[in-house]
DNA sequence: CGCAATATTGAGTTGGTTCAAACTACGTGG
DNA sequence: CCACGTAGTTTGAACCAACTCAATATTGCG
């Protein structure tokens, strides 16, 4: 249930676990198999599967981003990870789906087989090793996000965030000091515990300290990363580069 | 890093996920050779292991309770996990560990080496499956804990934690409406993202509309699960049974 | 261009925190 | 066995960060 190896959430927080983190699924016998696997388009706001559906099969996004939520009866929604170009979907489900996974934009994934890759893993073991460390990692991006949902004030949580996507980008190999937003306000809202409008205004804050700048809403720059840094471990903003 | 199958956290929130889990280590190999396992004695408040620490053992807890958990270094700490006899701690670290596991009173624990558990799944592919499942159910967990601290209320919180322990006392065959806490108020606190005070704020709430007793602040009897389980839905509590 | 969706900004409210003080449980040693 | 000390818990009152409600401003699409 979830995007694997380099999912935003990952190394959202102090530690910074995620930086050991490479492509798992290069020359693995399962990025083979899914090159080859089934093509599926979503359109901008399209399911690709919903909670409760069976599980049956993982993705990998090809192009485009998808987020992956849970939802309560009475509307509240918990964002639990946004999927990238690369990153995989639906590992660790279990029968059915715990989670929905709504396309945020035309989007395209391939699809495989939960038995396929039951088959794989069986015949070759690093690849289960690999996908049980895949899983670690998945679980490890949860505690970091439940930490920083739990401890963290909306500016720490906000600047964590903020960094997280941009050690994404670094380690896509695009610049880290400026990268576009794939997530409306309402996206990073329900992500990080906190409402559109708390967002809205600590973003402008950072842009108003001069920490962070913003175009069109959605394009990022950072021109503090230092204070950025600082921020999301609790210290005060203070001018740092 | 973390107690799997039977954590408390399990099954903290609406979905009850947990319903269908079972004990999945009972006659594995796994259960085999942690009964031979080393025994290792803790007092209380002894680490089992801290952060940073290199994994690179399972334990089993035989005796006693442990409290696996985060901290920042200016002291904020985020309490992952609670386990009891059975669960096992320690799977899905990847190198060192992330999180601390303290005992909670004198506990006792069987470990088994990283090393063994590795040759073990290496030869059993079965009990590979088992592992990452019991790593998925981890990460269900840890989203459903994720949830409850992101979205509910203070009430709502205390009144899913009670509901997850309750639930945990009856798969451990023990009675689901009275049962002893582990933690301490503090420990709770850290867990749900509040602090002492509205824990035990919250707590005589309960206790005052008579949803829940308590005795000797640890003594839970659940006195009418309905507007318990309403609470934690979100829903009011008006007086049902 | 004009409309609908998304984002920003402002003002007032509140749930949960903080700070502070009293109370309870319990282990220790006299 | 009881007095004492300590750690943990409860309770109260003031405060504040984030929320709610409401109005305005963008953005982008048909």
């Amino acid at each position: 249930m979830l995007a694997t190896s380099f999912a935003a959430t990952s190394d959202l927080g102090v530690h910074a676990l995620t930086d050991e983190r490479m492509p798992l699924y290069e020359r693995d016998a399962l990025a083979e198999r899914l090159a080859h696997g089934t093509v599926r388009s979503l359109k901008t706001k399209e399911h690709l599967f919903c909670e409760g559906d069976v599980a049956n099969h993982v993705y990998r996004v090809e192009v485009g981003h998808i987020c992956i939520y849970r939802m309560m009866p009475d509307g509240r929604r918990q964002v639990v990870d946004f999927a990238y170009p690369g990153d995989i979907i639906g590992l660790g489900a279990l029968g059915d789906h715990a989670d929905s996974a709504q396309a945020m934009e035309a989007t395209i994934v391939r699809a495989m087989p939960l038995a396929t890759l039951r088959e794989l893993a069986q015949a070759d073991s690093r690849l289960g090793m690999k996908l049980y460390e895949a899983l670690s990692r998945e679980l490890m991006a949860a505690r970091e996000l439940l930490f920083t949902v739990s401890q963290r004030t909306a500016a720490e949580r906000i600047a964590a965030f903020l960094l997280a996507l941009s050690r994404r980008a670094e380690r896509r190999g695009e610049n880290p000091h400026e990268f576009v937003l794939p997530m409306t306000r309402m996206d990073i809202a329900d992500f990080l515990g906190l409402t559109i409008e708390t967002v809205s205004r600590t973003l402008t804050k950072l842009r108003h300290d001069h920490v962070i700048d913003l175009e069109q809403c959605i394009l990022v720059s950072i021109k503090k990363p230092g204070a950025l840094a600082q921020l999301a471990q609790g210290g005060d903003i203070r001018s740092r580069n």
